[in-house]
DNA sequence: CCTCGTTTGGAATACGTATGCATTTCTATG
DNA sequence: CATAGAAATGCATACGTATTCCAAACGAGG
């Protein structure tokens, strides 16, 4: 059924190493067979083999990227670009979804079927990176990463973005302040709520423990946390969250449970999703370049894999911003 | 750098074809050898070349999702179903994610690097489906289809589910109905607006030109469309849209132009994405079992590929359910 | 003690492509 | 016209795994 390169050699008239030749644009066949064997590609319908190629020259031109969880919309919008910038440097963009990092590990990275991978949702406690490092796999992390030195990443000034919130706040009045946080196994959970507890410190401003929820990078997270938040002896005025997505889940909550914000509550978020935007949140959130981050981080990548990263390791930052919308308010 | 089988004979004292049948368990090879290779394997930290076992079994026991755009919150809902049945079913996803289906078929589908193909995004005058026809490679239509017969596929009673939704205006009282739906050429887009239509003109109720929209399954397609229907000479009172992405840009319109849902407007979507129950929205909905419609896909793709399927094609179609929730209202 | 059948393992090879090396076929130059 | 050199193509082989076929070893029965 498969047609092969014999087969296009038979029906050009050639062998089959000058089919191979011929389709590369070898300068050793002449213009003349090229075309011939051309033709008989045409006519054949023939596409190599994508294993026969990657067993002989042992590269796959295919890179991984593993994502944990695609209905968190955060994650298509950094697959599209990834996915785009991988095809303009010659690579193919393979997506793994696995529910956890470790069944990915043995099975498909290590098959010889990819040339590299791209992490993004390491987790700090994650020992995928020690099996890639150990079979020699180049892999970049992309927006989180396991804080560790000599690693290769992509990702945002998460401290630098808590503390921008942090200050905001802080100048619009508030004082009882809580934050939803991300994961405590996550490098973007711990830096943003370092920066944030930071800059509020700077203030004299505390964050008791009934004011702070870690969880997830999810709507439920926001959703369910702001109910318990509300319970405290002291409501917050304000809550800072993780991300955007948690975020959303908080403005859901705070309409079911009657309170309007920013009037009574004010919400901000992280990331600034196409999401934020819309007019039903129109939420006061921390932005940073998503596109730049993963092309950033497939560029790398394939530096790295070219042998053209410095060895040391590298580390990628890109800056944040405040965007204000609606969602925040001066308390009264 | 890369570990062969080859390596864990020499270690194991045994030859190559050895170690393959010790790891695959094959009868023939005593249990004694079998636990030498495995540690052997083990001590190496052995992973099968991929490309090796493609090339000698002529089977990847992976198949290829295509999906075009992974930023419409629908696709992640259909992938990670269809992910976990693949891999019950023993077979690995591979998720392409590119712009335009035709750019998919020569280079990537037909590599032999798949074992068959769910198409996700088909249109109705796309060439793919013919060039996998040609090539023998296995594939099914998923939620839409090219329409044509003889076809696998795995869809919605879109046709029941459009009545549905006409049925339940009218009887709400509402004349002025305006659509806004998919692109003409999907299958989703056709059927929702015929089953549509054809239940209004049961109730003696027209859809003139200028309350109809077609576009792109997106948010902005909703989003640009109402203030367009609203400068049509007489307004409608409530739109029907192809899906509830649409609905959800067309419900973010509405708030922007001031417009009241759903005293001032009615709005109904299609699909019942979790999005929909989100309290911004409450929207109501046309609902049907998004999980099992990828399941189904899988399961069919599977029994094709094993030649288990009937030869006339299958077409396996799942019914609708109306969902009220807040974004509709009689008219008064 | 010989023979036959069974069990277990190895040798050889196929899969499809790419590439180092040998070989042929030109062209140009003396 | 002979020959060196360049250009073009073929031959042989490697890549890693799975499988077909064959050989060895072993035990049982006569």
């Amino acid at each position: 059924m498969a047609i092969t390169s014999h087969d296009v050699a038979r029906l050009a008239g050639v062998s089959q190493p000058t089919v191979s030749r011929a389709l590369r644009d070898d300068p050793r066949v002449s213009v003349a067979t090229r075309e011939k064997v051309r033709r008989a590609a045409q006519a054949l319908n023939y596409v190599p083999s994508e294993a026969g190629r990657t067993l002989s020259t042992r590269s796959t031109r295919r890179i991984g990227v593993i994502v944990t969880d695609l209905t968190n919309p955060f994650y298509p919008h950094v697959v599209a670009p990834l996915h785009d910038e991988l095809q303009r440097l010659g690579y193919r963009m393979m997506l793994l979804t696995e529910r956890s990092d470790e069944a990915v590990a043995e099975e498909k990275l290590l098959d010889q079927s990819l040339d590299g991978v791209v992490l993004a949702t390491a987790t700090t406690d994650s020992r995928l990176p020690a099996q890639l490092d150990r079979r020699g796999m180049p892999y970049v992390f992309l927006n989180r990463d396991t804080g560790g030195s000599g690693d290769y990443a992509s990702v945002v000034d998460n401290e630098g973005g808590g503390r921008l919130v942090a200050d905001v706040l802080v100048g619009l009045g508030h004082r009882r302040i809580a934050g939803i946080f991300g994961a405590a196994n996550t490098t973007t959970g711990r830096e943003r709520e370092l920066g944030f507890r930071l800059a509020l410190a700077d203030a004299g401003i505390g964050l008791p423990a009934d004011r702070v929820v870690r969880g997830a990078f999810e709507y439920d997270t926001g959703y369910r946390a702001l109910p318990a938040l509300l319970e405290a002896a002291e409501a917050p005025t304000a809550v800072f969250c993780g991300n955007d997505v948690v975020a959303i889940g908080v403005l859901n909550a705070a309409l079911a449970a009657g309170l309007r914000v920013p009037d009574d509550l004010t919400v901000i978020g992280f990331d600034d999703l196409p999401m934020a935007a819309w007019e039903v949140f129109r939420l006061t959130t921390v932005r940073h370049d998503l596109r730049e981050l993963s092309r950033q981080a497939a560029r790398l990548l394939v530096r790295r894999i070219d042998g053209d990263a410095d060895p040391a390791g590298e580390r990628l930052v890109l800056p944040t911003e405040f965007v204000p919308r609606a969602t925040h308010a001066r308390l009264h």
